[in-house]
DNA sequence: ACAATTACTTGCAAAACACAAGTGATTGTA
DNA sequence: TACAATCACTTGTGTTTTGCAAGTAATTGT
């Protein structure tokens, strides 16, 4: 096994404790952001969608990252109602926490790559209407996760 | 060798051109927003500085890393004119421009963190002053700037 | 002239990663 | 009620990256 079981691994020493260093030791690599990512502002929630997003990220990292997310307490895992076959990962509200250092990490990609693959009107809102596009997204994250814990 | 020379590196395939992985392309490992960090808030500027800080960076992976954020104008390499044997690292306005991504990364940090090793001043400027420490921080990286330019 | 400082490079073992190929539990179809 | 498909993973193999220790080259201090 290349990726190491979270529930027999042993303890990371932290490096220090300073925040950003903190920080960093949950989400400092390459992929753990773009699934928090996929469900933040794409409102995906199901394995093969993480799967299927554009960057590609192979199926282990993927299922690794999953599990430390859902044991740093940034997302949860729910059985889909829908397909026994299924899971709904949802972030939680320390999850959901992340939007402000997503949403300048967004400001400062869009600053200075090139092309940036965003759609239009969410450039503009981005610019215009920051704070009305963070609240109606925490308002989208909550309704979801409220509805699955209704059932 | 184990960390590939920059120079003669193969161009890494961008995987998708959405902001936020352009950005963590550029930022997104363990390592490199701590020694952003160093310069930021820390005004640390030397090789060896950095080598000191509490996390322990090994040296190979702090020469690739200052390589890469030099080579993607993050920051900027000068010989130190008080010593012919240092270098100055400074920020440039590109790396500068990161500090709001590493403000909310130590605001989340300090929210979900036990304990912080954040001064008990900063802590408090940057919960009701933070425009100010921004400003305040942003001027003091320009003024290290402008007076190494001058020579 | 010689030792110390500084900024690295190099080598090696260990860990993390990418890719491909399974596996096991549902679910949909003949 | 078999049987294939779907879904969420796990496993194996090879490559890349990291961590640690040791070495090197260019100044500088004595």
């Amino acid at each position: 096994m290349q990726v190491k079981d979270n529930r027999y691994m042993s303890e990371k020493a932290t490096r220090s404790s300073c925040p950003i260093n903190f920080s960093l030791e949950l989400f400092g690599d390459k992929w753990t952001l773009l699934i928090v990512r996929d469900m933040m502002f794409r409102q995906l929630q199901a394995y093969g969608d993480f799967l299927n997003s554009p960057e590609g990220i192979s199926t282990n990292i993927l299922a690794d990252r999953l599990k430390q997310l859902e044991s740093n307490g940034l997302i949860q895992k729910y059985p889909d109602p829908g397909d026994g076959k299924k899971y709904i990962y949802l972030l939680t509200e320390k999850g959901e926490d992340l939007m402000p250092v997503l949403i300048e990490t967004i400001r400062w990609g869009m600053k200075y790559s090139e092309e940036s693959a965003i759609p239009v009107e969410i450039r503009k809102r981005l610019e215009t209407d920051l704070d009305g596009f963070t609240e109606e997204t925490r308002i989208a994250i909550r309704r979801k996760r409220e509805a699955l814990l209704r059932n």
